[in-house]
DNA sequence: ATAATAATAGTAATTGTTATTATTTATTTA
DNA sequence: TAAATAAATAATAACAATTACTATTATTAT
């Protein structure tokens, strides 16, 4: 894969928030840096970026979000806002009881707690 | 809400498959009994199955699916051939340790294991 | 049986995403 | 360094999943 600057940009800007943000918020931002920025491209390079894994791909009902963070970890969606916060409340014991009870190899385990943050309860 | 024979049949369509059908394959299923049902009025009653709890709606991706067993359970998705088979991983420490450690009031646990069922490892 | 109104079929519109294509740009080769 | 090569782009069209609209039909209460 060779150098482009709307995929630097692209990437930049997931890496500078937590908001996991959607394709067409990250493509607004690029577009005051690269205002003829077609949404193609953002989804194009996204969508190549996870598959590198430089940034990963996560799915927020039916719409794709995008996290810099790469590292092992979940989400609580918060229904009043729609925030995603970040937490870790994996152990390997999810692992290992698939392994032990099911024939099944894992890849990913994805986990999004659903429910009312601390600023809408 | 009152009577409809379309939503019976949505309904009895959904409760006879554990496999996790999206509207689709259940308007094409239910079109056999009423040959000139709405995909619209599939989506409309899926959508009140699910909030009045008779169902619940499942995300596969990007896409809805939806599953008559309202349990809480997990589900494994095998990346191979798209199956996804019902396990239940959850224990409650999962929701003990948000409560401990998070001010975040809990809804639901999302839980999916992205891997390769045993047919296909 | 009639009136009120929820649910429907048929269709159009919307949204999120992917594909197409002619052009531009980064990299390779001479 | 300049030309050749091929990847990436912008612009746009196509697509798939879902929702909205509206005139008609069916269920329920009176």
């Amino acid at each position: 894969m060779r150098f482009s600057s709307q995929r630097e940009i692209i990437r930049e800007i997931v890496e500078s928030t937590n908001a996991h943000p959607t394709a067409d918020w990250i493509y607004n931002k690029a577009k005051k840096r690269l205002p003829n920025l077609s949404l193609g491209t953002v989804y194009r390079n996204l969508k190549q970026l996870d598959e590198e894994g430089t940034i990963k791909a996560i799915t927020d009902g039916n719409i794709s979000r995008y996290d810099w963070n790469t590292a092992s970890h979940d989400h609580m969606k918060c229904k009043v806002c729609g925030e995603i916060i970040d937490v870790h409340l994996q152990d390997d014991s999810i692992r290992k009881k698939i392994r032990k009870n099911y024939k099944f190899e894992v890849d990913d385990v994805k986990m999004t707690i659903i429910g009312t943050c601390k600023k809408h309860k």
